[in-house]
DNA sequence: CTGAAAGCGCTAACAA
DNA sequence: TTGTTAGCGCTTTCAG
């Protein structure tokens, strides 16, 4: 038997196709095609029929057969770092919400910093035909993106690297709120700051490394190399470059960390260590993630804001998507700044015969 | 002009389908297709020269296509409370490296605890056609799930519902690692114990007030109704049940919270207050999250697994989509258990007028 | 074991 | 403005 649509199947309910619609409202697929694409030159009265027709069948169209025709998935590519990272999932849920408030659904690929799982994510991409991609990871292999130009993907991504097209990179203005950091230290009296970077192999984490070492120069500071740890942007990274500094003769003051996560994981090592914070060292983290304000004491970060992360990325991609409409693309950075919370107060020793004061101590202690 | 491949077209790459494949190795496009889906039963010779072709061309089927043909999209839901809840990014990332392993793709959706965004979730997944569809959120409309019966989706979720199928449960046994912290704390003097809630709207949430609540009694001690808190499983929703408690008039002096966000919250609105953990207040949250290990002081919790969850809700999904293989579910509960941190010691104003003891007080101290 | 051909549900060209 | 129809790239009969 040739493959047919069943003609009389009791046990399977009728598909609902475009097919069922047309004959329901009495006209053709194209009319109802067309009606559901919001083409504006369908009689009113057909359109009307359409969308009863629609609603009565409770019909929706076929996203498989759109996309294989269209050759457009709506599928927009999101790859991240590290899922388990809390800036990501905040980051994931501004990018959704905007995607799917767009008729866009998203992939999520987290890369875990390893070059395989990239790739990995990439291949997979590709393969579901997304219609953009964007790139939140902090640094990725040029060779993935080129991939994506071959396949005439607009992709979006953080950072600028060379020889990319500007339409490509949402570029973040580090240095803004890491001065501030800096400075916010250095009226505190901070002169031996310390900088807890992420993976290095990663270009973010050296354009974030880099951004403090040319604020501490601003400043008039000098970094101290033992004083520069590269971490992994988790928590036992964090962990981790505490235990290294601690271990070292001499110990900074303050510590401005690349990311939240890690500079948890200090304030896990301190307390371990039995020291405190901000009394015995000032920390700074990285990203402002909701967590920062709860832990203890509550963290002092450089906020950069993932909605307007998210919304930049998103105006980005679809804009290049449909050129029709947003015509220039804002190149404007995106801006960092400082939130002071209570890990930051003054250096160790200093006033040490003073009673506790209030701006260096958490509050109601 | 009709819609046809364009016949010298010097801009466009030609385009790789199956049957540039197909004639490069010269064989049919049917040949083409039984072979990268190994079909047994294709001849050798015919088959390398396929395999050739593809790696040469870089071909790869078009998921489109295919899913339009099959009528599967080899796309898995996996929808979740609340994204920003560390712990569902712990169970995606099991998830989706699962998922991938075995050819799917996922896609997400976090309802927040909105039935409305739960709706449209649905409708995403519906749209979308997925083949099976992971409910992790706890607690779901039941209208939502009869959609997805309709349309014949296998779908599984957390926790006993009245009237569903058993093979669309995976069941929690929550009264194990809770029982374990309600032992635990007897165990260290404590009489006194109160509960934070999540949303009450949501039946997990109450399944694991309910496994509290059983719990105590069969330690032989009562619930005061004043130290049940309904909490939102954030952090907020923590930090406010602690202040209502501190508002009472007497306190307990123990609190198991429905998760560990909601534990977090806790430990704040106690840094805050200038109270103590474990001195003043022993907490136990719930999940194990990994931040759990790096809280000051670290947090006592009962873990669940989400490994297990994962692992065994693509299991099921998987097995009910070719029935062919794994035959029997296990119908074994996932279990919990307490693991014991600092965040637990003995009651204050116990043994007061002894110096502080090493059990009762974050090591190193 | 192989190939020709019929669709999967939809969009878009084209004719009316 | 509407309907007819040719594919989108693939899987799967069915005849050889």
């Amino acid at each position: 038997m040739k493959r047919t649509r069943k003609p009389n199947d009791v046990t399977t309910p009728p598909k609902i196709d475009i097919r069922g619609v047309a004959s329901l409202a009495r006209v053709s697929i194209a009319t109802v095609s067309r009606t559901i694409n919001h083409v504006p030159t369908v009689d009113p009265v057909l359109a009307s029929r359409v969308w009863k027709a629609v609603s009565e069948l409770n019909y929706f169209p076929n996203t498989q057969a759109r996309a294989l025709v269209s050759g457009k998935s709506r599928l927009l590519g999101l790859v991240v770092s590290e899922i388990t990272n809390p800036f990501f999932p905040e980051l994931i849920q501004e990018f959704e919400q905007i995607a799917v408030a767009r008729g866009y659904e998203i992939l999520i690929g987290s890369t875990n910093y390893e070059t395989k799982t990239m790739e990995v994510c990439a291949r997979r991409m590709l393969e579901r035909q997304v219609d953009g991609v964007a790139i939140m990871t902090f640094g990725i292999e040029d060779f993935l993106l080129d991939r994506f130009t071959a396949d005439n993907i607009p992709y979006v991504f953080i950072d600028p690297a060379p020889s990319r097209p500007l339409n490509s990179v949402l570029a973040v203005d580090y240095r803004a709120g890491i001065y501030e950091g800096v400075q916010h230290l250095a009226v505190l009296g901070h002169r031996n700051i310390g900088f807890i970077s992420g993976p290095l192999t990663r270009r973010s984490a050296q354009s974030r490394k880099a951004a403090f070492l040319s604020c501490l120069q601003s400043t008039g500071l000098k970094a101290n190399p033992e004083w520069l740890i590269e971490g992994n942007h988790a928590l036992d990274g964090g962990r981790d470059a505490m235990q290294k500094i601690l271990a070292l003769p001499t110990w900074p003051t303050a510590i401005i960390c690349s990311n939240d996560m890690t500079a948890i994981g200090l304030q896990h090592a301190l307390f371990e260590a039995n020291l405190r914070v901000p009394d015995d060292f000032s920390l700074i983290g990285f990203d402002d993630i909701h967590l920062a304000e709860y832990t203890i004491p509550p963290l002092t970060t450089v906020r950069m804001s993932c909605r307007e992360l998210a919304t930049r990325a998103i105006d980005n991609l679809l804009s290049r998507l449909k050129p029709l409409d947003n015509p220039a693309e804002s190149a404007t950075k995106i801006t960092t700044r400082l939130i002071v919370r209570q890990t930051t107060g003054l250096p160790r020793n200093t006033l040490q015969d003073l009673p506790q004061m209030p701006a260096t101590t958490p509050r109601k202690r």
